[in-house]
DNA sequence: GCGTTTCGACGAAACGCTTCGACTGTCGCA
DNA sequence: TGCGACAGTCGAAGCGTTTCGTCGAAACGC
């Protein structure tokens, strides 16, 4: 591979000149530039990224930290880690993969500590995540995809639950409904401090109670196996129950078959509203799902570029107690046929 | 963050001796070694991945290049780029995504010649890929998740369509259907050379004559409307079609809405068998879909493994010859719900 | 007791870039 | 006419490793 040398004597001119040509922090003569940039081309010279990095201590590199993903069927997920791909690539950055586990503390430092990239992102963020706790520590640039408990200080885009909730409230409300359930994610996963489960469910109880709703919590397995199981008992235990919000893609599946079976119409007697989820999900119920969906690729983007204006700034932002990222977005209502009119019965 | 020479200055020896610690390739005293290690491990030690990979020009990155993903729920592809990250990070490699247009040459070239990673891993390969070949006139190590036309010398990995579809065919007719039909991709994906749709087009329509069945082949998109319409159509021409091979998920959750709105029952009338699929998108099905899974993490770890062989074994693989990769794994049954005996009607 | 290995360690030269200081002209302005 | 400013270019010193050649000392063979 051709090497900045070989421009460099190609055109007649030092190796720094060529350099400058590159990255524009001194002036070149227009004639200067014609040859380096013909030179170029002739040899297809790119830069050698690694020791581009090495020399100007910017890698060009982000790291995406992701847990393994257990959490159902995560077509968000892919969604967010493609664009947040291709945001990076935009701006011409890498993006790296670093699959670590939730608890993945030495894990990360180790993996910071090779100063392989510029800045992290860190998806599936918990309430109290020793990752974040970690990246805390270092001096490296990183933003959150979710929140910990007290995010305040930090960079962050994450679903705007409380909004999310408020919506899906006044879409079954406005409906007419007074009674709704909540079919959420496991125990296990309010217990480890999932962002969404903990936030949705505190949303949901708010609001019910000021708006002065009838409600109940179930929360089961992220399998159709376990929706149908615990709706079974919900409607067994409230009957007039009209509606039921889920916040768990496989089991909402379970919830429908559930429902059906047990003699109920959809949306004639309850109402199934999928939060946190996706038409293209919604579209392989039948009848059609009302989804909320989840804002993956603009997650994936702002993170990202909100981590690269850190980058940037980095100096410059933090002498300036530059506004760090703070973004919440809801998820966008796409009403489907699941969702209608309460049954008007005493 | 501490380099080379602070663990040097402090264990009182040489930078070369610390490295040769590190890489083992020379001989260092036991004594030494452990003051050494003692050294590293007082200063959290790692090694610059910048650094070590300009002077070893061994970056020890892999680049996974993808396509931006369309093709419908992907759980797959999200398994598959899981397990690829994994197993780099298990081997002590790091992972970058590069997603570039399907058609994206130059694109490709220009990043391999950043010179950032040791080998490339390429995704959704098509039957002539504008990508492989590429690759081919460069001298970086590749392998293919999937095949060209013509791969015989390359490295791959690939779900065995042709086992995958005889094994549903065996399903079938053991359960004695004679009239079977294919829902398959679009008709864009088919001539844009997309390996899944030719191959399992191929493998049925061979293994079909062979058997001396009935068969009816439809494209659809990858949507649940289409799927509908699709068999709509389908089973409007050959209403005594008994079974439906499926290779397309969005348009299976939409073919069995219709084949049920039809009036006719699955499985007492109609077989629903989903290829290439999963058992947990069957499982949002109801009744549960009979799948036949894809082999994703496998293949994500396989298309690493056999890349870091290759990358390691480089000069003297190539001097004997090796064997590269030339693996096919089939799709893996999941009876369900939807697969019964054929109808005893005329 | 004298060459000859062998073992363990060192120093310095890459790797391919960025960046800093310095140098040469040119131009504008007092 | 003289001098500072500035545009344009160069050479060299890093960046943090790996790797090659070398060298002293201990071990060995005869």
């Amino acid at each position: 591979m051709a090497t900045m040398q070989d421009v460099a004597r190609l055109a007649g001119v030092s190796v720094s000149t060529v350099s400058y040509v590159l990255t524009g922090v001194r002036p070149v003569s227009e004639a200067t530039r014609r040859r380096v940039q013909t030179a170029m081309e002739t040899l297809g010279y790119q830069r050698n990224a690694l020791a581009r990095g090495l020399a100007s201590r910017r890698s060009h590199m982000l790291a995406l930290l992701f847990p393994a993903i257990e959490r159902g069927l995560s077509g968000t997920a892919l969604e967010f880690v493609t664009s947040a791909a291709e945001t990076a690539r935009r701006h011409g950055n890498h993006l790296v993969l670093w699959p670590t586990a939730a608890d993945g503390e030495a894990e990360t430092r180790d993996l910071l500590r090779q100063g392989l990239v510029d800045g992290v992102v860190v998806m599936e963020v918990k309430l109290h995540d020793v990752r974040v706790a970690e990246l805390q520590r270092g001096d490296t640039p990183f933003t959150l995809i979710g929140r910990t408990a007290d995010p305040d200080g930090l960079p962050y885009a994450d679903i705007d639950f409380d909004a999310t909730v408020r919506a899906a409230l006044d879409h079954l409300t406005g409906l007419g409904h007074r009674h709704i359930g909540l079919l959420s994610h496991s125990r296990a996963s309010l217990r480890a401090g999932y962002g969404p489960t903990v936030r949705v469910l505190a949303a949901f109880e708010r609001e019910a109670r000021e708006r002065g709703l009838l409600t109940a919590v179930r929360h089961c397995d992220e399998t159709a196996d376990a929706g149908r199981a615990a709706v079974a008992d919900l409607l067994g235990e409230r009957p007039d129950l009209t509606a039921l919000v889920t916040l768990n893609d496989n089991a909402t599946f379970g919830a429908v078959a559930q429902i059906v079976d047990g003699g109920r119409r959809i949306p004639g007697d309850v109402s199934v509203l999928s939060i946190v989820s996706s038409p293209q999900v919604g579209a392989l119920s039948h009848p059609r799902l009302t989804t909320m969906a989840a804002p993956g690729d603009r997650l994936g983007r702002l993170g990202v570029e909100s981590l690269l204006a850190q980058i940037e700034g980095s100096a410059a932002a933090v002498a300036a107690g530059a506004s760090t990222l703070h973004e919440l977005i809801p998820c966008r209502l796409d009403v489907g046929a699941t969702t209608g009119p309460a049954p008007t019965t005493s």
